[in-house]
DNA sequence: AACATCCGCAACCGCCTAGTG
DNA sequence: GCACTAGGCGGTTGCGGATGT
């Protein structure tokens, strides 16, 4: 070995910049059915032309089933504001405390937002003014929900809003475990995110002297309390219902798509009405490259049947069963 | 309308650390 | 204890959309 630092990876045999639709299904697939044991590994089983620490940061920053997504709360930055006084830079500890958001996010928040609201903070201290940062980054729009994420939450924690329909199935004991979800009309909302607010929100809320042992106490009460469903990702579905309604190339590969959506994640039909059609190529995505097909591995074997699946605390959108009504 | 600038965020880079032999 | 590997982490970059001129 020569001097220096070996690289990860062959640079020059590897694709970089951003992920395509494709390249993401892949690699939720093969994460979903073989899981992430080895991550170097992974993309050449995987039939990625990526490095495996590309694949991991597409992982854990964007694909996790676990993801919150959306804008953060007002709540969320005043909780990051707090963290961060006591850790510093250290984002990964940070998000740590906060469910569903990931450290890059964090630290991208930060850097944006935070920080500035801080120094301008700072520098207003004489007016005497301490009241609650103004969320510059948090948007009220109700009439959001499938595109932020941000579901707004009812007392009864069912959220029923025109074409909508979220079942939570609170468990009669009280102990929360057991979540349903339906997709209704074509669109698909997150009931996880709406307990994970709940229990945030409520976390939140015992957070006013910031008392890290109660946030430690409320993590581990909320591993054993969520399970989280596939969550939707707006560009990704976008460009999925999109599939067959523009051009014609690579047809197969569609096709595949197609499958895996309404195989894997029991969404048949349409996904989403787009608003606007000229928003049918998502941002930042790019045409996928062909991959040859000898080094990927069989696309196929990844469409299995429920009972084939063993995602443990991830899982998809599964089939639903006979009753329609699955328990998670 | 065209161009310049700003801003947000996904992705990359390289160092650090833990695990293993 | 050392060498090596892979994963994790924090800093940084660069693209693309939003906004300003």
């Amino acid at each position: 070995m020569g001097k220096g630092r070996a690289p990860c990876c062959d640079k020059s045999q590897v694709k970089r910049g951003p992920w395509s639709p494709a390249e993401d299904l892949k690699l939720i697939a093969f994460v979903q059915k073989f899981g992430h044991e080895n991550w170097r590994s992974l993309p050449k089983q995987a039939g990625l032309q990526r490095c495996g620490k590309s694949c991991r940061l597409r992982w854990i920053n964007y694909l996790r089933p676990d993801l919150k997504r959306g804008n953060f709360t007002v709540e969320e930055e005043e909780t990051i504001i707090k963290l961060h006084e006591a850790f510093g830079n250290k984002w990964s500890k940070i998000a740590s405390y906060m469910p569903g958001r990931t450290d890059n996010e964090i630290k991208n928040v930060w850097n944006t937002h935070l920080k500035k609201k801080l120094v301008i903070k700072n520098s207003d201290s004489t007016s005497g003014d301490e009241s609650k940062l103004e969320s510059s980054i948090t948007s009220p729009s109700s009439s959001e929900s499938i595109l932020s994420n941000e579901v707004p939450i009812k007392d009864s924690e069912k959220q029923v809003s025109n074409n909508e329909l979220v079942i939570v199935n609170e468990d009669p004991k009280g102990s929360s475990n057991s979540l349903s979800y339906s997709i209704e009309s074509n669109k698909i909302l997150n009931s996880a995110e709406i307990v994970d607010n709940k229990i945030e929100q409520q976390h939140l809320s015992s957070l006013e002297s910031y008392d890290i042992d109660k946030i430690l106490e409320d993590m581990e009460n909320l591993d054993s309390l969520i399970e989280i469903p596939w969550e939707s990702d707006y560009d990704l579905w976008n460009f999925i219902d999109n599939i067959g309604s523009n051009d014609q190339s690579n047809v197969g590969e569609e096709s595949v798509i197609q499958d895996v959506v309404e195989n894997e994640f029991g969404v048949v039909g349409e996904i989403k009405e787009s608003k606007n059609k000229e928003e049918v190529q998502p941002k930042n995505y790019e045409v996928e490259q062909e991959i040859d097909p000898h080094e990927a591995f069989d696309f196929n074997d990844i469409i299995m049947s429920d009972s084939e699946l063993d995602f443990g605390n991830i899982q998809l959108w599964s089939t639903f069963s006979e009753n329609n009504s699955p328990n998670v």
